[in-house]
DNA sequence: TCTCTAGGTTGACAGATGTCTAATCAAAGA
DNA sequence: TCTTTGATTAGACATCTGTCAACCTAGAGA
C-alpha cells in the first residue's frame, strides 16, 4: 500500500482515492462497525464467529457476508482452528486510514508499543 | 442485553455505530474522497465549487450531490459569496473519525482536561 | 464410514446509491 | 426588467448493497 501518510494535505490521485474509498466504504455500515469494535474490544484480540453472530439479531450468512467484506478490505484476518473460525483486527490498516483523516495526530512521536 | 466490557475498550452501541457509519459511508466514495482532499489541500482552506467541478469529469449536479453528502455528514461546510459558493473542511469531525480508527495515535502527551 | 456442528456460498430480491438531463434558484450586470 | 452565469433540485434509471432461505463444506468424533 503506497498511500502517502499525509494524504489529506495533498490531493489524492484517483488510484489512491479508489483504494482508500474501498476501505472506508466497508466501514460505512453500522453492523460492520459493531463487528469491528466487538473484535477490537476483546482482550485476547480474537473472537469466534459464533460469538459475533450471537451478538446480533442477524442470520449467520449475513454475518459471514460482513466478515468477508472486512477481510477483503484488509481490516481483519481470520484462522480456522478445528470447527471454529477466529477473527482479529489488523491495526496497521486501521492506522493507515486514521492518518489519512488526521495527519496531525500521526505527527506525534511514536512511543514504545 | 449487554455485552460485557473489556479492558481494551467497549464495543460500540448500535446508536454510536449508526452515527459513525454514516460518516464513513460518505467517505466510501472515491469522488468524495478526492473532493475532500482537494479542499483540504487548498492553502486558503476554501475552494469554490466551480474549481471542484473543473477537476472532475462529472457534471455539475453530480458534484453538487457529493458536496451535499459531505456537508450533511458534517465533514465540510460552505458559504455563498455573491455568485460563488465556497467549501472548507471540518477538521474536528475528521479527527473524531480518526481517533475511532486508531485511539493510540490520538493519545497525545497533553493531560486530559 | 456416518453424523453433527460451525461457517461459508449461492441465488433471489427490496431498497439504496451515483449519474445524467431538464428544470429551478440566486446573484450580478446591462 | 431581462439576461447571463454559478449552483442546487427534481426526476429517471442502471447498478450496487444488505438480507434471507436454502444449500454446501470442513472438521470432530463415533
Amino acid at each position: 500500500m503506497s498511500i502517502s501518510p499525509t494524504a489529506v494535505g495533498d490531493p489524492l490521485t484517483p488510484d489512491d482515492a479508489a483504494v482508500l474509498a474501498r476501505a472506508f466504504k466497508v466501514l460505512g455500515d453500522p453492523v460492520r462497525l459493531r463487528v469491528l469494535s466487538l473484535i477490537a474490544a476483546r482482550n485476547g484480540g480474537e473472537v469466534c464467529v459464533c460469538d459475533i453472530t450471537a451478538a446480533f439479531d442477524l442470520t449467520g450468512p449475513t454475518i459471514s457476508y460482513h466478515l468477508r467484506q472486512l477481510r477483503e478490505a484488509g481490516l481483519v484476518d481470520c484462522q480456522r482452528r478445528g470447527t471454529w473460525v477466529y477473527y482479529w483486527i489488523m491495526p496497521a490498516r486501521l492506522a493507515l486510514l486514521s492518518r489519512f483523516l488526521d495527519p496531525a495526530a500521526a505527527a506525534t512521536p511514536v512511543a514504545a508499543s
